[in-house]
DNA sequence: CTCCCGATAT
DNA sequence: ATATCAGGAG
């Protein structure tokens, strides 16, 4: 078990003093030229990495410039063009249908509040969180992920298991100038280290204050076996 | 709750 | 073979 008692506010606190120091540069890892690209890609990148979201966009942002150039794709044809991405006839359907309304209702501008954005199908709280935090500037919540959701969870820092609620207690334990931030580390920690299927907890900057960490069962596991 | 759904790591 | 990847809609 961790060695400190420490409140979830305070844990916070810890974790990203702790993860500054080793990712200090941090930052979203998909690539855009531009709000609509930004939105796009961001709708793109559900239950996909984004080194393949990166692979496919490159190609797609060449080909499609525009709102109204979405809106008018043929369903098919920018289904073919994500064949390699997840959920590809969805998210052809979300883009389409995302642009049509921006190019319809938004004068071409993709909207700068989140009611706006979740409106727009394909977009719930997580893509517009991170809309408005990398495309308008506006820090308005905390972006909780699959990873924000595993780490905060391993840490002790909520127990809640919607990703609702834990933006909802993230924002109570984390200072604002901190949301943007916090999510960043627990990504780059989630990809490099605590993974989701088998964590590399020897490595870990974390481990001594997670809850969760192997090491204290395979401690317990050793004492086991001496008998 | 289920469905969507290809690429990759284990 | 199976779990997982910057989720969202019905």
């Amino acid at each position: 078990m961790g060695t400190r008692l420490e409140s979830p506010a305070e844990q916070a606190a810890e974790v990203i003093d702790r993860l500054f120091k080793e990712y200090p540069d941090t930052t979203i890892s998909l690539d855009f030229s531009n709000r609509l690209e930004l939105l796009i890609a961001v709708i793109l990148s559900a239950q996909c990495t984004d080194e393949r979201v990166n692979k496919e966009t490159e190609h797609l942002f060449a080909k499609y410039d525009g709102p109204e150039d979405y809106a008018n794709a043929d369903q098919e044809e920018l289904a073919a063009d994500l064949d390699s991405i997840t959920y590809y006839n969805n998210k052809a359907g979300y883009i389409r249908e995302a642009c049509a309304i921006i190019a319809a209702e938004h004068d071409g501008e993709v909207p700068d509040t989140m009611s706006e954005l979740t409106d727009l199908p394909g977009v719930g709280r997580k893509t517009a969180n991170v809309v408005l935090q990398h495309g308008h500037q506006l820090i308005e919540g905390v972006v909780v992920d699959t990873h924000v959701q595993r780490l905060t969870r391993r840490l002790g820092i909520t127990e809640e298991r919607s990703p609702e609620r834990i933006e909802r207690e993230l924002m109570e334990l984390v200072p604002r100038e901190h949301w943007q931030e916090f999510t960043h580390l627990c990504i780059s920690h989630g990809r490099a280290t605590c993974t989701a299927r088998n964590p590399d907890c020897g490595e870990c900057a974390l481990e001594d204050v997670c809850p969760s960490s192997k090491l204290d069962s395979e401690m317990d596991l050793a004492s086991g076996e001496a008998w």
